[in-house]
DNA sequence: TATATTTTTTAGGTTTGCCTAAATTTTAAT
DNA sequence: ATTAAAATTTAGGCAAACCTAAAAAATATA
């Protein structure tokens, strides 16, 4: 499999959540920032391999087979990531493009034994589940902070906005992955929350209580 | 830089040193499993780009910025190995392969922070010293162990061969970097060596004692 | 030295993955 | 329902990196 051919994969995955009856040519090649074009003549090559279910005009969608290999890409991807970030001194926002290229390393020993080094994590930095050999995912609840309520706990997973200005706040705040979130109450009028992390309390606006995860 | 010229750069580093006056298209190609023509083609393209001297039928020679550009990937492939050996469980005879993909991701702090975590080994697991940032390389004293004589020692610090079988070979005689070999007879009529390593007594023929290096 | 052999280059072709522009189909609007 | 707009596909091209076969140059041999 080429390089090109695991992107479209990787990208039909990612796509197929908002579009379930078929990713369209279009929708593609804008994640992808290619034409059109490009992505129906790929697509065709998949569905010929049997990796898609392609019905011209009508989008595309993975086979089980096309899912399988879509999902060891993205467990490369996510093993890497977490190796950059636990092992190697990366932040949230310079792991993405790094692991991009590492998740293409064809080799199937390397992915066994990076797992093992890691520790078999079943989350990646961005809190996002990791697949395991045979491609299946644990399922995770992730929420807002703003989805919570009072009493609630949560353990931070990822944010949602890369902004330097937000990731500094949450460096100010020492907010940071593994973080546990006590909920204590939550103003009415302008929806902000007061929380506590680490023994501190502090007041978190509703804009940022949108753009934090955690795992509940 | 693509993954070919990287390629290319890399193999004419490696050949200069057995063909110091050029490294001909027909040796370059043969090293690379291509043919003499698609050879050509890459060393034009490379002289077009200021990195390496090409006189037609006279062969390739690198500039100085080809060599630096070629030590900037052996640095990385060297690093990657020594991951592979010292952190994954891989043997001497799996890590070539894998460092050979992993050598063309491009970043600068990847490599930065690996030499970091690896704790800025000076030599690969094969005993090759490993380029800094800036290109240079550190000479080393190495003999063959066919260079020694009965009565001395050596510690094991590379090898000359790099097919699977002669490092699956060593593998299996538990010969591995720092390994102090004892040298106690040589027999005169096929110059094999009568060794001690590690309390084991062994054999190691001509061909052997040639290809392993060794710190006197 | 002249010829034969080998090496190297040139010329033209293939595949992959991208592109633009034109044609077609689907969807939306009147 | 018909037409206008948008999305999709087709057709034809381009660049990279490989190839084969033929031409040209260098080297070896008689």
């Amino acid at each position: 499999m080429t390089f090109s051919e695991e992107n479209y994969l990787k990208s039909i995955y990612a796509l197929q959540k908002e579009h379930p009856k078929g990713v369209s040519t279009n929708v593609l090649s804008k994640y992808l920032d290619t034409k059109p074009a490009s992505a129906t003549e790929m697509i065709k090559k998949l569905d010929e391999k049997g990796l898609v279910h392609y019905q011209p005009y009508q989008g595309v969608i993975l086979k089980d087979s096309g899912a399988v290999s879509a999902l060891k890409i993205i467990r490369k991807h996510r093993l890497w990531e977490t190796f950059l970030a636990n092992k190697l001194d990366f932040s949230w926002d310079e792991i993405h493009d790094v692991a991009e290229q590492l998740e293409h390393i064809k080799s199937d020993k390397l992915i066994r034994e990076l797992d093992k080094f890691l520790g078999y994590p079943k989350h990646d930095p961005h809190g996002d589940p990791i697949p395991d050999e045979e491609g299946n995912v644990v399922k995770m609840e992730k929420k807002r902070v703003s989805q919570l309520n009072p009493g609630d706990i949560g353990t931070c997973i990822g944010v949602n906005d890369t902004s330097s200005s937000f990731l500094q706040f949450l460096d100010q705040q020492n907010i940071r992955l593994g973080s546990v979130i006590h909920i204590l109450s939550v103003q009415e009028f302008d929806k902000s929350m007061t929380v506590r992390i680490d023994d501190r309390e502090l007041l978190l606006s509703q804009i940022a209580t949108e753009h934090i995860y955690v795992r509940v």
